[in-house]
RNA sequence: GGAGAGAUGGCAGAGUGGUUGAAUGCGGCGGUCUUGAAAACCGUUUAUCCUUUGGGAUACCGGGGUUCGAAUCCCUGUCUCUCCGCCA
């Protein structure tokens, strides 16, 4: 969440962020909520103050033998007026949290203002030497690669689960689990990463600690039973793993990378979209997480983004970077870009990977903070995130890119020694 | 699922109604001593909020209650541990 703070002294700037969020800002009631809060404070704070002081009489007087009943009379009519404030107080301040969790992170500056993906920004785009758009007018697309070739079966996902949960068999499974290990691999042998093998299902705090909830409640699948929700990414337990913790300044940046499958309700997502692996209910990512000092936050974003490209680089597939505008910037992210790779099928570019930075927006909600050693003072970390990469729409990319005419996969070079063979036929 | 125990500062661990924000030990930081280091000794070491910048308030797992006054008493929730049962 944002800093009441930094609300009250920029109110103007806020506004306009949210706005440019295509959020409604509802700063003002904040602002109200936040004015009564202090006031009420105030009173209710000398009134403790004074009841202090005199308690403390009261055991000397008692002790000194001396009658108190006079003074006692009094001090439950103070008693009984801090009561009546702290109520008050509580009402105030519950209902400015509940609203404060609403509000949505502000854009960083460095990010271009627009309403919707149309806005957004191509960064740069890296295609494999041979590789021409046009090389691949007539292909099959990754349902009917996957049918042919008895790897992904998404009719029996449907009949054990529901649709939106597919099936990997054979070769399919073995090559959806090379990707995974390979992905974790590289991140820990290349980019300086530690493992993380998360749980898969969080309770309610650390929803909130990211920031899926309390907005975000009908994306989520919901344990009522045991008051658990299944992850819809690996960033909610990661990032979690120092929730109401203090880190040492020397052990950041700390680099963390971690498989999970995620589970999202996509509610009211259905149609043309939701065809094969394009969304899905159930998808496996590999996740890197990051905390890191205020100052380094934008540079680690680059990096983010270059370990996430790194991969597509080495299974050699063709991909575009997108920096989000802020009509498109997800609820908690202050900088977000966007990896797309190009699906020759559906002639059209798929989002596998969404790298951002969240300011301290996270770190606030969850309270995870780190000792400034040249100020000595406590301050927020920030904590980044970003899939490299989501393995459903990547593989989509993959069984497209790498078919043979007859229909066949090649197995691309970095991972055969993941999977054993070097084609799916 | 059954029975019991517990939750206090970075850690360990006292404290069972009145200067206890909290003894003591360890750790951390600063200093003395030392060629340097260790040891020893001395000192220091929670955070958040409000503020007229003097200060004030809050917090001993969370929530509620009793009381003039709660770490301490009562109710409740959560979590942890031990034993038994079940089990990949």
């Amino acid at each position: 969440m944002l800093d009441i703070k930094f609300i009250r002294e920029n109110p103007e700037l806020v506004k306009k962020g949210i706005e440019s969020k295509n959020e409604n800002s509802r700063v003002d009631e904040v602002l109200q909520l936040d004015k009564q809060r202090r006031e009420i404070l105030v009173v209710s704070e000398e009134l403790k103050a004074k009841r202090n002081q005199v308690s403390q009489d009261v055991g000397k007087l008692k002790k000194a033998g001396q009658d108190t009943s006079a003074i006692v009379a009094e001090m439950k009519e103070v008693s009984d007026k801090i009561t009546e404030y702290d109520k008050k107080l509580n009402t105030v301040e519950s209902e400015l949290n509940e609203l404060l969790m609403y509000i949505p992170n502000i854009p960083h500056s460095s990010v271009p203002i627009g309403r919707s993906t149309e806005d957004n920004v191509e960064v740069r785009r890296w295609l494999p030497e041979e590789f021409s758009f046009e090389q691949n007018e007539k292909v099959y697309d990754h349902i009917e690669l996957g049918k042919k070739l008895r790897i992904l079966d998404f009719k029996r996902g449907a009949k054990i689960s529901g649709s939106g949960f597919p099936v990997y068999l054979g070769k399919g499974a073995t090559l959806e689990r090379a990707l995974i290990n390979f992905m974790l691999d590289y991140h820990l042998h290349n980019h300086g990463y530690s493992e993380v093998f998360p749980p898969f299902l969080v309770n309610r705090d650390s929803m909130k600690g990211t920031g899926q909830l309390p907005k975000m409640e009908e994306d989520l699948y919901f344990i009522d039973k045991d008051g658990l929700f299944p992850i819809p990414t690996a960033e909610v337990p990661i990032t979690n793993l120092y929730r109401n913790e203090i880190l040492n300044e020397n052990d950041l940046p700390i680099k963390l990378v971690g498989y999970s499958a995620c589970f999202r309700r996509e509610a009211g997502s259905y149609g043309k979209e939701s065809k094969g692996f394009l969304r899905v209910h159930q998808f496996n990512k590999v996740e890197m997480v990051k905390f890191v000092k205020p100052e380094n936050s934008l540079n680690e974003l680059e990096n983010l983004v270059n370990d996430a490209e790194d991969i597509l680089k080495a299974l050699q597939i063709p991909y575009r970077i997108l920096m989000l505008c802020s009509g498109d910037l997800s609820f908690a992210a202050a900088k977000c870009y966007d990896i797309e790779t190009w699906s020759p099928a559906e002639k059209r570019w798929l989002e596998a990977s969404s790298c951002s930075t969240f300011g301290d927006f996270q770190a606030r909600r969850a309270n995870i903070r780190y000792r400034n050693e040249s100020t000595k003072k406590l301050e927020f970390v920030h904590t980044l995130n970003g899939s490299g990469l989501a393995t459903s729409r990547l593989m989509v990319s993959l069984l497209e890119n790498y078919q043979t005419p007859e229909g066949k996969i090649i197995v691309p070079k970095v991972l055969q020694k993941y999977t054993g063979f070097n084609i799916i036929e």
